[in-house]
DNA sequence: ATGATCTCCGATCTAAATGGTCGGATAAAG
DNA sequence: CTTTATCCGACCATTTAGATCGGAGATCAT
């Protein structure tokens, strides 16, 4: 249960291998292309390109086309949160279908429905969760995940 | 996204309604049948069936055949949490494929991944604010949610 | 300029999961 | 022994995820 896509685990492989590629020692600020992601990770090569395509769209990375092309990282690895980068890929969270109901759709439940708050305080929880946990903590072997809340500092792995 | 099933959605709206009727004011140990559910909460009712008879069979409520049958609670609602309720429909909690590999399954980019660890710490984060909470917990207007950790008492939201 | 190598974009296919349905067996109350 | 309920398993339809294909438009090296 509550298991994100496959192409949500690309998207964010993709990233934190762009990020590593271009913050590493070895060759920092070199572009990445797709192919070498897909063959790295056993990715399909296709299904790869039009993640990264949302990824580019929505501002994570930008594409440099032509050979010698690939993709960058369009702002620090610290900025990008993956609650940012699962949300553009497979939508916003909503544990139910009624946590961001739209005019026009209808729960049948409604009327009666003895969840729908608590629902919405763990899914608020969750958010808070993946939106404090960035890109740059998943580089390296870095410092890591925290609950956040003013009274916890550093909780760490 | 992380969106849970309908079927979820169904177990804890009945569980709730059981534990209310059973521990309300009104009619305190009450059994409730299927189709009051089901009309209360506008759930198909063969459906609302077959989820209940899955929470029986795992031990949340106890089924009383014939007429004037129903269910009724089969352990204390502050003992039932949230996390409990879910995995018995949806099974185990997995943000990603290869949280729970048994034997014979193979992940094509685990040799390379570079997001397992902070994947399962993101899934372990979840698990605790799930299984925090309980079904007591959603009746009333109760306390509420919690983030479990040693050094963190009552983050409350 | 021309071909090679990329990104880009949209249409499409397949398989699996989900939501929902049906029919009948079994058990208990009247 | 009929009614009312749970129980159980098979079944179908729709949606979604995952993957694929074909080609258009940049860009760079030669």
């Amino acid at each position: 249960m509550l298991k994100i896509s496959k192409k949500s685990d690309y998207a964010l492989m993709a990233l934190q291998h762009i990020a590593s590629v271009q913050f590493g020692d070895i060759t920092p600020g070199r572009v990445v292309n797709t192919k070498e992601i897909a063959e790295e990770y056993n990715i399909p090569l296709e299904l790869l390109a039009k993640v990264l395509q949302v990824l580019s769209k929505n501002g994570f990375i930008e594409s440099h086309n032509g050979p010698k092309g690939g993709y960058l990282l369009a702002r620090s690895a610290r900025q990008i949160t993956i609650a940012q980068i699962l949300e553009s890929i497979e939508g916003p969270l909503a544990l139910t279908d009624c946590s961001h109901e739209k005019e026009g759709e209808f729960c049948m439940q409604r009327e009666h429905c003895n969840i729908r708050t608590p629902l919405l305080k763990i899914q608020d929880s969750i958010y808070q969760l993946l939106n404090n946990m960035t890109l740059g903590d998943m580089l390296g072997g870095t410092p890591l995940i925290t609950i956040q809340s003013p009274s916890t500092q550093g909780v760490e792995r």
